[in-house]
DNA sequence: CACGCATGAGGGATACGACC
DNA sequence: GGTCGTATCCCTCATGCGTG
């Protein structure tokens, strides 16, 4: 009887407190099969490919649904960078490494079995072994549109990531990972006996319990519509939307001493904020001159932020 | 629900006396 | 005389409210 899709509806929360069978639940790092089952009960495609399955959960999962499944690994002669991919897949599960928190290669298998039966050391293509975040995301995007290009139209990719926290920095997967097609859904899947459950946090951020899962959706073959984060940077003194509160108040606030008009002015002139209003000194003074819960008056054309207010 | 009207924030423009 | 401090007026836009 496959696609019992039972009491457990597929929400936009899903939670899986007892793993189910299937996997290795020694192999760090993989996720419930009952994940898979889900997303498989819900979809309902003919078969699933997995390019990083990893100890074999999303087998397990279409084993029990009675669903085809293909399967590959860096540990057993497929990398995902290099490799073609055979099918055109209707579903892809995509599991990735959440950049190193785990490492795979020569960790969770040994990298001189690899060499023995593939011929190829697996760590120099090993996604959990990049040291660095933005070369990790490149790798990462390269995956995904890789993988989605090789969708059949009308096809889906489920991809299972997490944000990481380090050292107080996040590195956001879901904001960072490129997002083809159309983003049909986002999934939070709240994360049970993870290994990080056992730290003592020094206190000041929120502890991670939870991941995601986005599918995307192949609408039109050639045309792939993309969202993808860019890195820019604004200056607040040329950004719509700043009022003259928000600029006088952002240039003071990195001076320590109160400062001259003459240094606001210098300070602002050449930005679009006074480039658009001919009374722009004017407005300087104005915008002081109103706020006296934020600007200090130094004396005569002397000033400061008033930094206790709120 | 459309409308007319009031209100208030933000901003532009101008004027003017005080001060250096 | 030029800069600074202050007041005033007008405009636009968003929001809220009562009325028909």
């Amino acid at each position: 009887m496959p696609y019992k899709s039972d009491t457990r509806p597929l929400t936009s929360i899903v939670s899986y407190p007892e793993r189910g069978e299937g996997g290795d639940n020694r192999y760090r790092g993989n996720c419930s099969p009952r994940l898979i089952e889900d997303l498989l009960g819900f979809f309902r495609p003919g078969e699933i490919c997995d390019y990083m399955c990893g100890s074999g959960t999303t087998k397990a999962a279409a084993d029990k649904l009675g669903v085809g499944s293909h399967l590959y690994d860096l540990h057993s002669g497929f990398d995902i960078m290099n490799c073609e991919i055979p099918e055109r897949p209707e579903f892809i599960f995509w599991h990735p490494p959440y950049w190193d928190i785990v490492t795979f290669s020569d960790v969770m298998y040994k990298a001189s079995d690899v060499q023995k039966n593939y011929g190829y050391d697996p760590r120099q293509y090993d996604l959990s072994r990049i040291p660095d975040w933005e070369s990790f995301v490149d790798k990462m995007n390269y995956a995904m549109m890789k993988q989605f290009s090789a969708l059949e139209k009308g096809g889906r990719m489920a991809v299972l990531m997490g944000d990481i926290k380090k050292r107080g920095v996040l590195y956001s997967m879901l904001s960072e990972i490129v997002k083809p097609g159309s983003l049909e859904n986002i999934i939070i899947k709240a994360q049970h006996n993870c290994f990080s459950d056992q730290i003592q946090y020094s206190g000041k951020f929120i502890p991670i319990l939870h991941e995601y899962v986005m599918i995307v959706r192949k609408d039109s073959p050639l045309l792939v519509p993309i969202i993808m984060a860019k890195k820019a940077e604004v200056d607040i003194r040329d950004m719509p939307g700043a009022t003259w509160r928000d600029v006088v108040a952002a240039v003071l606030e990195q001076c320590s001493e109160p400062v001259t008009l003459t240094f606001l002015y210098e300070k602002i002139e050449p930005h679009k904020k006074a480039q658009a209003n001919k009374w722009w000194k004017e407005k300087i003074r104005q915008t002081l001159q109103i706020n006296p819960t934020y600007f200090f008056h130094d004396g005569r054309g002397m000033w400061s932020l008033n930094r206790s207010a709120a």
